[in-house]
DNA sequence: TATGAATGAGAATTCATTCAT
DNA sequence: GATGAATGAATTCTCATTCAT
């Protein structure tokens, strides 16, 4: 009627993220969608172009902020101590994650489906997180440890970053609490921490990696 | 035509687990898989009642083996040192996921869907896998320290355990190499028996962990 | 396109009865239905959720007019003269399915089906009806002799009233005349209510029957 | 194995019979009358050169009996009295009808269907069956009153003698007996003798009825 | 901006039938 | 004679999208 175009926008999106998360994007329909929003399927074409359209702003709904967070803490790096900056980046990612829940876990799944349509948005966003990772990282470990595999630190990491809120279910039942109460939160960043100090006195504590044929890697 | 029943399930179960992997279960039409078997799509209803009993059948060829191989070792901590029965089971479930890659992708997501029909099925062989993880765990580490929080170690072990295969483009992109090559296998392995000693000394790191300045953050 | 979505409905129902009606329900596609009707086929799963909606719809455009005129009649044995009521409700009777003949046929054949998931429905207004028919046959006959076995006039009653209809075809190859035709309507209201009086006189004319080789009938 | 052939055939017809009355001829598929007979689908194929040949078996094994019953009693007329036959071909078709009721229900509803390929099949035997009743009919009632219309009373006829079985539940529940019992037999063989009487009066009793004080009845 | 009607493309599924054994 | 595997044709239905209002 008047100026509610925002207002209906959110309120798709909100549908779309709740009904995308638990059904899947192909299994649910635009009708759902309209029927949670309170509002006409065609609407739905109308300010998205098409359902794909409502996944792809889903998706940048996440990314956007996500990678915005990522590349704070980069920049820091000049001035701060990476380790610290590294440190709070992960606090930070598990923070906004746990703050969107649901729409973490959409993401982290949906990217493993490979033909969609989305594949650009995604590949693109993905590169981008992955060049914060890397450069964190290198910057947190690689001055002290040159020779560091930072590439399996990094893979280590996203796991650890991800999995709570992909498989929140899961850890209900393991933990006995859910990824968006803060407790867990607190508990699961002081365990990747502990996680992330023995990796970085690699060294030292796996002998036995070391003499593995493992490729050289440069860090920045 | 030809009497090879066994023949025909098994190209069809094969031809369906790269489609729905790669496309989603919902992305694929049985006539894709269909098509990729070289068979009439009318033999999916007749071998599995349908596609969603097609994909049951994928869950459960995923399910079976792999929850017997956590059984295997569930047992023999009877009479063998928990902690290498522990080591065993980690190594043989990655190299199990690492000859079924595609398959493990496809059970990793399936299971993040809520209003699947398979719930069912899903949920009790998790349930399964969760007493196997326990039980391990719990006798690998318990006794030397009792009041360790199992829970976490599982939750993490999960994670690292599937990740690379669900994510196994990122694992490519970032390592440079495929899940299902052994070499990567050897190496995760590897870095996840670290993790594993490391956090069972977590008293002594719990410690060290508590005395950082966690900077408090807040998100936007 | 158009919103005539009062239209759009009518002339499914309409064709719908024409294919029901000579093809059968089952031998009748939605197809079939909406290339007679002009119309997409997805109009039908549209306005009347699925094939089954549709004849629900037909049963009830027949039972609900149907059984009005019937519970008319009968409300009307409060203050005028039962019989009058009932040969009145015979003629409407009558006159009704003359003039939705197709739909009467349609309606008599799909109730003979067990399994039919509109079971219930019919089962509801075939329920009322026998109520309306014992209602108004009881207050004809029951004053003057109220023993009379209502329940073997109210079969052949019915068997009476439907039976040209079912079988339109033999009644025009024997009769020369369609039960479309008021003359036929006019003829065969007679012949009806001469059999009701004579019915009803039934002990005079039972003595006769009593001497064929019949067994000897027991009145209850 | 050994000469099972004509048990097999026998046993096919059976499940159909019942299948096909209870669920209609479309309604069935032939795995469920396979699955009732305990044989294999292919067989059908095999005995009647597909369902509808089935069908049209079931129609013959109901014509074939139905029609020489009516027969013999039309070549009886030549040398016994022509009521007395017409009396007794009602009595025989409706005993043949309770014995097999539910061939009859799905005889008499299969032939309201129009576009059956069995068309050729019913209609030779429908003019037969009209024949024999003309013949009957009109010897019994013709030589008194010449001016009667025969063709209503066939109608008539036609329809108290299939309306039982068509409608057997209906019966069931108003009635309170089955038609396929014979109390029930009994008692509607004798009314519609006695309408057969009244109608064949038909002249001086619609004069009488029109005038009828009603008279009390007692019974017995 | 918003809506309900209407549609076309395509999906899963059903099923009678065939065929080699 | 009998069977189970396999198929092709056809059917119902779903759903994103479009369009006139």
């Amino acid at each position: 009627m008047f100026v509610q175009a925002g207002k209906t926008k959110e309120s798709i999106i909100e549908a779309a993220i709740e009904l995308f998360t638990s059904k899947g994007f192909r299994g649910t329909t635009i009708r759902d969608i309209a029927a949670r929003a309170k509002l006409n399927p065609a609407n739905i074409s109308y300010y998205f172009q098409g359902k794909q359209g409502l996944l792809e702003a889903c998706l940048v709904s996440f990314f956007e902020p996500y990678l915005s967070l990522l590349e704070e803490e980069k920049r820091k790096i000049e001035w701060e101590d990476p380790e610290i900056c590294l440190h709070r980046a992960i606090r930070k990612v598990l923070v906004f994650q746990s703050e969107n829940h649901l729409l973490s876990r959409l993401v982290w799944r949906e990217i493993t489906i490979d033909s969609q349509v989305s594949r650009e948005i995604i590949s693109s966003y993905l590169m981008k997180e992955r060049y914060y990772f890397k450069t964190l990282t290198s910057a947190a470990v690689g001055e002290k440890h040159s020779i560091l595999p930072v590439g399996m630190l990094i893979i280590q990491l996203k796991g650890m970053l991800s999995t709570p809120f992909l498989n929140s279910q899961y850890v209900s039942e393991v933990w006995g609490m859910h990824p968006k109460e803060s407790y867990f939160i607190e508990k699961y960043y002081g365990s990747i921490i502990e996680w992330l100090q023995s990796a970085v006195n690699v060294q030292k504590s796996a002998l036995y990696v070391a003499r593995l044929p493992a490729p050289a890697i440069k860090t920045v």
